[in-house]
DNA sequence: CGCAGGGTTGAGGAACATCAAGACCAGTGG
DNA sequence: CCACTGGTCTTGATGTTCCTCAACCCTGCG
């Protein structure tokens, strides 16, 4: 029910995506998923996919699991910019021979499909639909990239973790990747503040709290989301940034739809007006 | 001396900074902007380029003046996720017919080009350089966003205003657009606040810091930096996003090189270790 | 057993938001 | 000319959010 039909066969996560977005047809998505499979390597938590400032030769791609892309500033430390999951494209510098601005690093544990140049050359001339389709991937990874701004700049703690909760689910769901309302989740609560632009005490406390108001549970590496619509009414999250049709993900609340009731906590929780 | 020779030219921002970057030829760059000097419109401020959700049919690029990317949230007010300066494409999205997950609106005043979408075949297949130069900037916006992202997260309100006009400066200076260490400024002191996520009150106050370290001036429509090193050290900006030689920006102190003079202020301003 | 890494909790202070009011200025209509 | 507006900038007082520092617990592991 979140995933139509044609979306459905045994494919990679990403082509999934693809074909759920109504951007490749089966064939085009059969094409890609034969280039992703090529040369797929696991790697380790904390092993970096690339490193800032490195020249990618490739196109990195996650099968499968996390990893997070981070900046080192110039005072020292890290800063995580994003949080990639399966049927996630790393970077798109390598059509350019573009130095990266911001390194990957695997979290828990993920396998990487790697497609080098000349097969993506290859890809592009033959297969123009694919190379469109990896156009549109980076489009929606710069949208998502806004929407995580405007996160850091409008919300407090507390819905901020939220609708970055939110998000995460959103693009798992986008992939086919998860169908009850639970998360793998290998992120360390410091990873998360981090993320957020908060100290790990702070999250932690901010976590409590949403924890007792019953939105979300972090345990054992999951995160479970009893009641994803009042979660995304919380945090005031808008999938727009998704471009996708609403009804494929878990936001859209049926008592709002069936009795008309309106959603709750929408106000007051913005940071400014 | 901020420009090199061959980018000194009289040409738009646009491709004078494609140019400057090494990813266009002169010949590349004439090709460019004779299509963007077949449709170009004067818009006054308050006014949209275009608003978040429509399908762009045209890609819109800054001839000069000033614009902010901004979304309008659930919750509603507005957020602004971007500041766009002359020689920036506002979206990319035309190549995708997708609609826009934030709206272009011009601050001040701005002239603003069009390429429609036939013209825009008809470059990228005739003149596939230009089309691999536009690649290039949009790689370059996302690489900018996640600088934005990243300064939210990182620093407080002091040195992320300070590192916000850093990175305009930057950006600017690539253009060739300005060649004194001032910049235009038609914002409002409430756009600045909404843009760094803070309250316009505490960033008058932290503006009024600033301008009593001396580092920032902003008065009459113009941001004044009398002392660019010193702003970028405060602020512990780095430019590698731009992926530009560090001479052509300002922020290489002199005294630094000369005399070997570490630049201070470096550290105890980041918001979390 | 000791140890390290993550999670949790508490106390105190700094940073920032909120509320309120006033100054200044451009425009505008009397 | 004036008063009157609305917008922006500015300043002050007060409260909340969040950071900082400092513990402590728990678990897995050598």
């Amino acid at each position: 029910m979140l995933l139509t039909e044609k979306a459905a066969k045994a494919r990679s996560l990403l082509s999934a995506k693809l074909v759920q977005a109504g951007i490749l047809d089966p064939a085009g998505a059969d094409v890609l998923d034969a280039a992703l499979a090529r040369d797929v390597r696991t790697i380790e938590g904390g092993m970096p996919i690339f490193d800032q400032g490195e020249r990618p030769e490739a196109i990195e791609v996650i099968v499968s699991g996390w990893a997070i892309r981070e900046r080192v500033p110039l005072a020292g430390g890290r800063q995580i910019v994003g949080i990639l999951c399966g049927g996630d494209v790393c970077d798109f510098n390598v059509f350019m021979m573009r130095s990266a601005d911001s390194g990957c690093r695997v979290v828990g544990e993920a396998r990487v499909a790697r497609i080098g140049r000349d097969a993506l050359n290859h890809l592009n001339r033959h297969h123009p639909a694919v190379g469109q389709a990896l156009w549109w991937e980076s489009m929606t990874a710069t949208a998502i990239q806004r929407e995580w701004s405007a996160n850091l700049a409008m919300r407090r703690a507390e819905p901020r973790i939220a609708a970055l909760l939110c998000m995460l689910l959103a693009r798992m769901c986008l992939t086919g990747a998860i169908r009850k309302m639970a998360m793998p989740w290998p992120f360390t609560q410091s990873d998360l503040a981090n993320a957020c632009g908060l100290t790990p005490e702070h999250c932690n406390r901010s976590l409590a709290a949403l924890r007792k108001r019953g939105l979300v549970e972090i345990r054992d590496g999951q995160v479970t989301i009893a009641d994803a619509p009042s979660l995304a009414s919380y945090a005031a999250f808008d999938p727009a940034a998704l471009h996708c049709d609403p009804a494929l993900l878990p936001f859209s609340a049926p008592a709002e739809r069936d009795a008309g009731i309106t959603p709750v906590m929408l106000t007051d929780l913005a940071k400014t007006g």
